[in-house]
DNA sequence: CAGTATCCTATATGATACTG
DNA sequence: CAGTATCATATAGGATACTG
């Protein structure tokens, strides 16, 4: 039974759920993976993330930069280039998400297995 | 340069992009931590997951149960006696979870920081 | 106690067209 | 190229009353 008490992010008030919250959407775990990579640029990226439009890859871009998680390079160029990377905060965040990635990939086929079963069930 | 290319999940058509949005929602990742202390009554996990309304807790445990990721055990008794409790592929998952929470708590200082200077500048 | 049923709002997501 | 602007839909989340 390991203890649960000293978990803030289970509280109301703790900001930390916010941060956790921030995660829990369905892009910003896999921008911060494919990032992961190295430096990219925002075409890439989209290439990347399969099916995410721009307005989308955006928002998210722009709240992992406001977080402190990525950083954002712009060149004044034509045509326009820019550039994002995980900061070192970003990379720390990697990690667990990369784990997390990984584990969905590994687990997929038990978890439909899962689904059919109760499916078929109800 | 890791390799992303092998990261199914990133690819619309793999099944295993469904599995990680599930835990990327606001209430997964919490309710699967603390389930990881073990075997719990809805009532103690309403309690614990501070802010849940019973009907996102039970569309949340319906989710991860139909995932296989957690068992339900309901006792025919009066008033009613309803457990849950992570399943070993549950536990699997607990793992990156525990660690994605520890991660928000841990660096929710660096992040309010980022936010902070963020919002100022703009 | 452990949910369901309802109703309502907020946010996320999507599809595109458009512009510096 | 790297976004914005718009509009429309879907889904999540929230409050609360009710029931086996």
């Amino acid at each position: 039974m390991t203890q649960q008490a000293d978990f803030n992010v289970l509280t109301e008030t703790c900001p930390s759920r916010t941060s956790l919250s921030r995660i829990a959407n369905k892009w910003t775990a896999m921008v911060v993976i494919v990032l992961g990579a190295g430096r990219m640029r925002f075409g890439d990226l989209r290439a990347a993330v399969q099916g995410i439009s721009p307005k989308v890859l955006t928002g998210t871009l722009r709240d992992l930069e406001r977080d402190g998680l990525v950083a954002r390079y712009a060149y004044a160029e034509i045509p326009p280039r820019v550039e994002y990377e995980l900061t070192a905060l970003g990379h720390t965040l990697h990690t667990p998400l990369h784990a997390l990635g990984r584990w969905a990939e590994e687990n997929i086929p038990e978890v439909l297995a899962a689904r059919e079963a109760y499916d078929t069930l109800r």
